[in-house]
DNA sequence: TGAGGTGGGTTTTTT
DNA sequence: ACCCACCTCA
């Protein structure tokens, strides 16, 4: 393949610029995935082992897309490794784990696993107790998982995050701190690692000098997408991976930076060439995905911004395209209504539903849309928003995989123990304790059944459960049988539970698919924590080619041809909890810029005017970032929906 | 004391 | 849809 004649002059040098550091300063559309994917297949024809090549990024979307862009042209980049931080870390943490003195055994805590043994912890620390003559006005779980989290994204201590962000949460101050301590050694003493962990200790696993160096043995040449939605501690993993040879490229854009609520800071790029001294800088500003008419809107987004993005996209398409065009609906309803049948009047005429997106900011947005699609017959995919594992059903049966593949997860007990009849929370603790005492499955539970096994209302059912357990266990079982034993036993507790339960078996079935991918239930489970499938049905039949539905982050460095953005208002973009800080603020102005650049010909925009929600006012304001004349002036309304 | 049901309040974005 | 505080019943 020449490269000269798929490339522009400063794609081709930042793909043919392999060895030594490189920053790609790259305008929306300009081909930064593109730049990626030739300089692995560059690097391939080069005789460069494809698995020394490791391609990182900050999203799992990100990812996927940018290791099967790779993939097409050379089967060989089949063998390149890479996939988010979290991804990586993971399987480096399972292969040196001991070389930082972390147990091999250890599990991954997803979010609400997280939330959980917040609880835990902190009920240890008697914080929920009350005291006389105090009311509690005490953060809740996700609250308090939030606030540790930036403790360590973004570097501050917990009275630093409360006063920037919980201010009203300031006073209890000390209580949290001594309840995130709690957490931590909680996680230690378990084996539990939490999606932050999984960074940390992959930054202390390369400060080994010994693991380091194998690390960069294996890995040569390095290259991290998104580069501006990457926080402090991944910036620092990129230079301990990169500091031994150099060979690494930074791509990314600070225009389009959207993930700065969680750490994310645009300094990584800035101090990417200061650490790697030497550094290559290359700017793409062509833009090659969308008409102008599209650029016309977002050029300007840009410029109304205080902080001065320098780039102003041009298009390279010969046809300017018309204007993008708003439309007024009277309410969400209607609006989905309108969407919904003009989507199906494009596909009625030939085109392809890949090819058509419908984006918005938070993912409830997306309900009435859901409801008009399926009515009018059209097949859709649901990226961002509640994931396919954090399903209740799908985290019940998870939670009796979770204790065959280890009987000390205590998180698991808790729930599963909690689904049987008669056992609450504070039986459940009991019965845990002696678990815990237990040396292997089998003294466990012959403990728990010699101590509970008799005498309780709930004893029977404790003894059916334990009997289940110890049988599923048995190593003659393929994961996939232990799997279909486990939603057998789970299914008649399914039914009882939820009125839905039909709809919620079908997500079983998928599970009962999926698992047949993978060789043990640890791989499984830590998949299913790390690298998920997105949510009901999808990844069970990529093939189908259908309309995406997704939040504007998870849509972040994709493209189709027609994208309808929705819920236009001020409240939900710019989101309400953005308002009060300008930094945030600008952060809702750049969301809204990768929104409109993710648009290659047609751009439909919309604003229903009636809020349903009582925090906002009764009629709804166009998106202040839209109604400033110069963006305004650039789109046609159409009122007469409205 | 603890299980389980009910009603009221809330819901941004990702790993 | 989920979480939590509160209530009732054993």
């Amino acid at each position: 393949m020449d490269l000269k004649q798929e490339l522009n002059t400063t794609q081709y040098e930042a793909v043919t610029t392999t060895e030594g550091p490189v920053l790609v300063i790259a305008g929306a559309g300009s081909g930064k995935t593109r730049v990626i994917e030739y300089r692995v297949l560059h690097l391939i024809q080069n005789n460069i082992d494809p698995s020394s090549i490791l391609l990182l990024t900050f999203t799992r979307r990100a990812a996927r897309e940018m290791l099967f862009r790779a993939s097409r042209h050379n089967t060989q980049c089949q063998d390149v490794d890479g996939g988010t931080f979290h991804s990586f870390a993971y399987r480096m943490l399972r292969k040196y784990s001991q070389s930082i003195g972390l147990s091999p055994s250890f599990s991954i805590l997803d979010e609400g696993d997280s939330e959980e043994a917040i609880q835990r912890a902190s009920s240890k620390h008697g914080v929920y107790e009350e005291k006389p003559g105090e009311k509690k006005r005490f953060p809740k779980k996700d609250t308090l998982k939030s606030i540790f989290s930036a403790v360590i994204n973004k570097g501050f201590s917990v009275a630093e995050t409360l006063n920037r962000e919980y201010p009203h949460f300031l006073k209890f101050s000390p209580e949290i701190e001594k309840i995130r301590i709690g957490y931590e050694e909680y996680k230690k003493a378990k084996g539990y690692l939490d999606y932050d962990d999984l960074l940390i200790y992959l930054k202390s696993l390369l400060s080994d000098e010994t693991t380091n160096e194998k690390i960069s043995r294996r890995y040569r040449y390095i290259m991290v997408d998104e580069y501006q939605d990457t926080n402090r501690l991944q910036g620092e993993i990129v230079f301990a991976l990169g500091s031994r040879h150099n060979n690494v490229m930074a791509v990314g854009d600070d225009a389009q930076s959207i993930y700065g609520f969680r750490g994310a800071t645009h300094e990584n790029i800035m101090r990417f060439p200061k650490e790697f001294p030497g550094c290559k800088i290359i700017t793409l500003e062509k833009n090659y995905r969308s008409l102008q008419g599209i650029l016309d809107v977002a050029n300007p987004i840009l410029e109304n911004m205080e902080k001065k993005y320098p780039k102003r996209l041009i298009s390279t398409q010969e046809f300017g395209g018309g204007r993008p065009i708003m439309n007024y609906f009277a309410n969400a309803y209607d609006e989905a209504e309108w969407i919904a049948g003009t989507i199906r009047g494009f596909l009625a005429k030939g085109f392809p539903p890949d090819e058509i997106a419908v984006l918005y900011r938070a993912s409830h947005l997306s309900i009435p849309l859901q409801a008009e699609l399926a009515k009018n017959g059209v097949d859709f995919r649901v990226f961002g928003g509640l994931r396919f594992y954090e399903l209740a059903h799908t985290k019940d049966v998870m939670a009796y995989l979770k204790i065959i593949a280890n009987h000390k997860d205590e998180l698991a007990w808790h729930r599963v123990l909690t689904m049987a009849e008669g056992i609450g929370p504070a039986t459940a603790d009991k019965i845990i304790e002696e678990i815990n005492s237990g040396a292997d499955m089998g003294t466990a539970m012959a403990r728990v059944l010699g101590k509970y096994g008799a005498g309780h209302k709930y004893s029977a059912e404790l003894k059916k459960l334990i009997t289940f357990l110890n049988a599923a266990s048995d190593k003659k079982h393929g994961i996939e049988e232990q799997l279909s034993l486990v939603i057998g036993y789970y299914t008649p507790i399914m039914e009882e539970k939820f009125d839905d339960w039909p709809q919620r078996a079908t997500d079983l079935e998928a599970l009962e698919r999926l698992i047949t991918h993978y060789h043990s239930l640890k791989e499984f489970l830590a998949d299913l924590a790390i690298e998920p499938p997105e949510k009901r049905g999808i990844d069970f039949k990529t093939e189908d080619k259908s309309v995406t539905l997704s939040t504007i982050h998870s849509a972040k460095g994709l493209e189709w041809g027609t994208v309808f953005i929705i819920a236009l208002a001020d409240g939900y973009l710019p989101s309400q909890f953005a308002l009060r800080d300008s930094a945030e603020l600008e952060e809702e102005q750049r969301l809204l810029y990768v929104a409109v650049t993710r648009a290659k010909d047609n751009l439909w925009l919309s604003l229903p005017m009636e809020t349903e929600r009582a925090d906002l006012p009764r009629v709804n304001k166009l998106c202040r970032f839209l109604a400033a004349p110069n963006v305004l002036g650039k789109i046609s309304e159409m009122g007469g929906n409205y």
